[in-house]
RNA sequence: GGGCGAUUAGCUCAGUUGGCUAGAGCACCUCGUUUACACCGAGGGGGUCGGGGGUUCGAAUCCCUCAUCGCCCACCA
């Protein structure tokens, strides 16, 4: 073919068009590889990336393994699907876009719901198309016709569905109960979404008062504020009179009653051995106040400030703020024995790092101990989530086919461990953006409706305009103008009274004054309060807890003169005057992106709701009707403010995004579940790949959701990668300056390269170190190959197609090279469908028969300079060619499909079939081939060695004698093998004339190849004799010492009797050879002298 | 406090059920402008396998213990 290609191979012209041609071959879909109905199916959920920000080496990573096992199984002839895809993560986003609009000097609150929910939603939009190009640059071969979105339509009603279902189980439930509370983002986090930080704090030991008889020890004096109990270990004896007598105290926030009681988890040994029981504020105290039936005192707001409760003296203060000043009381009043530095553990988020404070609160929870039946669900029958969670994964050393095997399997007995360990999970979010958690509240008039808090006030009220507008929440948004003062014409024209009470001043608020005008009002129920929505950059927080305010009415959002007119006529349907008097608190949502208006409470306040609840499976059933239909159906429709947990959307994630995406077709889930065509193709999935880092958050997720709603396990196989590191072992990090750009790596090593790093030398569930050097080397393993293959395309006449002539598809061997060279690549083959079927790939690549040793040392090296010597074997040179591209596309497909291009094939080399061997694939299979080809090679690098050390170039033509003076040495097989490849020696090791001495009776002996060529060359008088002999006597030394060795074992009774006989034999045997090594060192060093 | 992992050449790592005089790549030293490749070729040096003890004919590998580093879990307030 003789062809003329680029002398280095440049990645950055050839991969994006590359790209190009597999994606526009449709190959990516399995629907388009011609497979037949049986065929086995491989199948990889790509883990979603999060939708912010771009990607990064963890992603790239993930891809580069992914794609080398769906690249490898694809070329296996499986029916291969790799589904891409990408997550809301509903805090990290929310987080991100909250820190984004900080930048511009607003608040989520100033934007209200709606508006900020669009910039989330333009935000994700951006970031999803960096990510899907990213993901491409690193030749991801998914399948973009099935790209899904956790919030997509189908995968949304997924959500709903599962949650009804779950409900309908009584799975789910809603419950009043201590939860991790952050304050920075607002929200409930799940148990293992709070991460612990050692840090030393400082431990108060004092009394409650100076008539207390007990002094208690805590890190956290202000919670004191709520304290109901005093805890002590039943055996104490220095508490035990006490156990059971209750004090009266006053911290100056009213007096409170304090129990002591016994609990067999107090330590005796740490601080006073006594323990303050703050209910409200400590998980460990909450179950104590449950067993022992405490009061529970909320002291502590959900904006991390202390409460009214708390007392006048610290209401609104933060609780850094609140603890000094109490130390400053208790110290006032010298009840402070003494204050002690302690280690302690830190609870704080794992999104923002804002500290953790537990708080009593109504959220949704998901029951993990309850024991249900599900009709037609192996798993479930009288079974709780947890333990179906802890059946279907393999244990360690336990192998049952369907069961989920995690690799490596020591994760198994973490993932088992953590699941013993589980709580109910606490699954509602008070995070705007995500699945709404789909339950309608019908609200029966005459219920009593608490008003909570979080009344938001912003420094931008338009007093001027408004007289002066309350703010009741900050959800909503738009131009106050629109509707506020005819908001307020409207209640009037019908006769209500409506008061627009003053603000308290932002500046210097008196909430306490401010409060006591809401407590009039609350005393004519006649009355109404208007509030308008506003962006809150002030929040009244805990200073109003428990109160209630009475009837007042939020109305929020931009609703057009029409639609509010149109809204209060369905009102005056449904007997305004009836909800006036009844209903505390709503409001109306209209929303630009549905045709319906919601009604909704506000956010905070459905958590007090005490309201029978309905939920509503599809709320599709709502849309494209108008509010009427709604108001009609019930007297008022209010959805829970709240969002679920994003890990509840990624837990269904291997089976909604398989489900029919045209899911309106469905009526009922279970048909939907039952028709959606890939569902049953494809699920359950081959492989889950992802970090080790989420075998908790979502591994675990999928597992107890899947088999749930499928009865089926949601993968066969998990696994775990670790995390990408940089060279001295730290995490890649922005404020350590030391993390890798994977794209500008691309840009400038290629992209094979870049994967080829983060494979090799990565072993599952072990980090990987990742340093610039390390993909600049295998940058030059990628133009080795290419260089190789430049080579053999230059040389080659033609490109035979196919390979010919054959024998069973492999090339006529005519030469020991040319045998040695198929031998070896029959044992690539083995070699590497063996390790990437158990998931070795670093070990594919590295080891001592792996893709590269193969590459560069035997083909490269060896043969290819062979062949420039002997007669050219074209049909073996393109025979090892093609079968190298294929065993090393899935490692770096461009490279490797652009030369597949170079050689001129019409089929990708994507879809190309993986070799076929014979044999076992986990032996090695080596004959007295590779034996006798070891031999030349021994005597060229002898050859070369001795004339490298002696200052020989090796351009320059010696004489050569190969000795054999003992009968142990070369056998005649060995010297006719020597000169049938007379000519290989000679060129490669630069030879004159090769000669032959043997002094040997008999040369049928076989003896292993190292004795039999060290020593024998003799390049007489070329060299350095003085040297040489030195460096002979060090071998004879170390040889005899060696002989010691082995004498030692071999005279050793029990060895000869104890270890098996093939080892005794090969000790012998080595020996023998040594015995027979230093005769011809001595001969040598002899002939030197 | 509980659990897991790591410790092998200057660096990054192999070393699969205990049995080649412990290997590779990079780096290092010497030599080399042979039309595939200097992103290369030839040759070479370099390790008491973290310390100590034990089991065994035999240990980098199995057991105990100590040390250092890393990670995960946990309500010592």
């Amino acid at each position: 073919m003789k062809k003329e290609i680029p002398k280095a191979y440049n990645p950055q012209e050839v991969e994006d068009e590359i790209y190009k041609k597999w994606e526009e071959s449709g190959m990516f879909n399995p629907d388009n590889l011609g497979l037949s109905e049986s065929a086995e199916k491989f199948v990889i959920s790509m883990p979603p990336p999060n939708a912010t920000g771009v990607l990064h080496l963890g992603h790239a990573s993930m891809l580069a393994y992914q794609d080398l096992m769906v690249r490898y199984n694809r070329m296996q002839g499986k029916n291969t699907l790799w589904l891409p895809g990408t997550d809301h993560a509903s805090i990290a986003t929310q987080t991100k876009v909250e820190k984004i609009i900080a930048e511009e000097g607003q608040t989520k609150y100033d934007l209200g719901r709606e508006k900020f929910l669009e910039r989330v939603n333009e935000y994700v939009e951006n970031s999803q198309n960096t990510i899907k190009n990213q993901t491409r640059k690193m030749g991801s071969s998914c399948d973009w016709e099935r790209e899904r979105y956790t919030l997509d339509d189908g995968l949304s009603r997924a959500v709903r569905e599962v949650f009804a279902k779950m409900y309908n189980d009584e799975l789910i439930y809603r419950g009043d109960r201590i939860v991790n509370w952050c304050p920075r983002c607002e929200s409930t986090l799940a148990d293992d979404e709070v991460e612990h930080k050692d840090q030393k704090a400082n431990l108060y030991y004092f009394k409650y008062n100076k008539d207390f008889p007990i002094t208690i020890a805590t890190t956290r004096p202000e919670t004191k504020l709520g304290d109901t109990a005093v805890a002590v270990n039943p055996k104490d004896k220095r508490y035990k009179k006490y156990i059971g007598q209750v004090f009266e105290i006053d911290l100056g926030n009213g007096i409170h009653k304090i129990k002591i009681i016994a609990d067999r988890e107090v330590e005796m040994e740490f601080g006073t051995g006594a323990l303050g029981v703050t209910p409200a504020h400590s998980m460990t105290d909450w179950e104590m106040a449950e067993k022992n039936d405490l009061e529970k005192i909320k002291i502590i707001g959900e904006d991390g400030k202390m409460n009214a409760s708390a007392g006048k003296d610290y209401a609104g203060l933060t609780v850094l703020e609140a603890r000094e000043k109490f130390v400053k009381y208790l110290d006032k009043n010298k009840l402070i024995e003494k204050v002690e530095e302690v280690d302690q553990a830190l609870s704080v988020c794992y999104r923002c790092g804002a500290s953790i404070e537990p708080l009593p609160s109504k959220q949704w929870f998901v029951a993990v101990d309850k024991k249900i039946t599900i009709e037609g669900n192996k798993y479930f029958q009288n079974k709780s989530l947890k333990e179906v969670a802890l059946e279907v994964v393999n244990k360690i050393d336990e192998k049952e086919k369907d069961k989920i095997e995690i690799i490596p399997d020591r994760f198994a007995k973490t993932y088992h461990n953590w699941m013993e360990n589980l709580h109910d999970w606490c699954i509602s979010r008070q995070i705007w953006f995500g699945h709404r958690v789909p339950v309608w509240y019908k609200k029966e008039l005459g219920a009593n409706l608490k008003f909570q808090n979080n009344i938001h006030v912003g420094k931008e009220t338009p007093e001027e305009k408004y007289n002066k507008a309350v703010l009741l929440h900050a959800w909503g948004s738009g131009p106050e103008e629109a509707f506020f003062p005819w908001l307020k014409e409207e209640f009037e024209s019908r006769g209500i009274e409506v008061i627009v009470p003053n603000l308290p001043n932002p500046e210097n608020p008196d909430f306490n004054k401010w409060l006591e005008e809401f407590e009039k009002i609350e005393t004519d129920a006649k009355t109404i309060v208007i509030g308008r929505s506003l962006g809150a950059t002030l929040a009244l927080g805990s200073a109003s807890r428990g109160k209630n305010f009475g009837n007042l009415v939020a109305a929020c959002t931009p609703l057009e003169n029409e639609e509010i007119s149109e809204f209060f006529e369905q009102m005056g349907e449904l007997d305004f005057v009836k909800i006036k008097n009844n209903i505390k608190q709503y409001s109306v949502i209209h929303s630009s992106n549905d045709p319906y208006i919601k009604l909704e409470i506000s956010e905070k306040l459905s958590r007090e709701l005490d309201v029978e609840l309905i939920v509503v499976e599809n709320a599709d059933h709502f849309s494209g009707e108008s509010y009427k239909e709604i108001l009609k159906a019930c007297d008022v429709w209010i959805q829970d403010p709240d969002t679920l947990d994003t890990w509840f959307s990624s837990g269904l994630w291997t089976f909604s995004t398989l489900l029919d995406q045209n899911h309106k077709k469905y009526e009922t889930f279970e048909d939907w579940i039952a028709n959606s065509p890939d569902l049953k193709r494809f699920h359950p999935t081959s492989v889950m790949e992802t970090g080790y880092d989420i075998l908790f958050f979502w591994i675990a997720r999928m597992i107890l959701m899947t088999t749930y709603t499928l009865g089926e396990i949601p993968f066969e196989n998990v696994y775990l990668h670790g995390m990408v590191r940089d060279k001295q072992g730290r995490k890649m990090s922005k404020s350590l300056g030391n993390g890798i750009d994977p794209i500008e790596m691309i840009e400038k090593y290629g992209t094979d390269a870049l994967r080829l790093s983060m494979i090799i030398g990565s072993s599952p569930g072990n980090d990987l170190k990742l340093y610039e050097e390390k993909i600049e080397g295998y940058r030059n393993f990628v133009n080795k190959f290419w260089n190789v293959s430049r080579y053999i395309l230059m040389s080659v006449d033609k490109v035979p197609h196919p390979t010919s002539p054959k024998r069973g598809g492999v090339p006529m061997a005519k030469t020991l090279a040319d045998k040695w060279i198929l031998e070896h690549l029959e044992n690539l083959k083995r070699h590497t469908t063996y390790s990437l079927k158990t998931y070795n790939f670093s070990f594919a690549f590295e080891s001592e028969f792996g893709i590269r040793d193969f590459m560069w040392d035997k083909f490269a090296d060896w043969y290819l300079e062979i062949s420039k010597i002997q007669e050219k074997n074209d049909a073996i040179l393109i025979y090892v060619l093609e079968n190298l591209l294929k065993l090393c596309h899935p490692f770096i497909p461009f490279v490797t499909e652009q030369i597949w291009q170079e050689m001129g094939k019409e089929k990708l080399l994507m879809v190309e079939k993986w070799p076929e061997f014979e044999g076992k694939e986990n032996e090695a299979c080596l004959t007295q081939i590779n034996l006798d080809f070891e031999l030349l090679m021994g005597i060229i690098t002898e050859i070369r060695r001795v004339k490298n050390e002696n200052g020989i170039s090796l351009k320059e033509k010696v004489d050569i004698v190969i000795k054999s003076e003992t009968r142990k040495d070369l056998t005649q097989a060995d010297f006719d093998i020597i000169a049938e490849n007379r000519n290989i020696i000679e060129n490669l090791a630069g030879v004159k004339s090769l000669k032959f001495e043997t002094g040997a009776e008999k040369l049928d002996d076989w003896i292993q190849f190292e004795a039999r060529v060290f020593g024998f060359v003799n390049v007489g008088d070329l060299i350095d004799t003085e040297k040489e002999a030195k460096r002979i006597e060090k071998e004879i030394e170390e040889t005899e010492k060696y002989i010691k060795q082995l004498k030692g074992k071999l005279d050793n009774k029990q060895f000869v009797q104890n270890a098996p006989a093939q080892i005794v034999e090969k000790e012998k045997q080595k020996l023998s050879e040594s015995e027979s090594k230093i005769k011809n060192l001595q001969e040598k060093l002899k002939s030197l002298l």
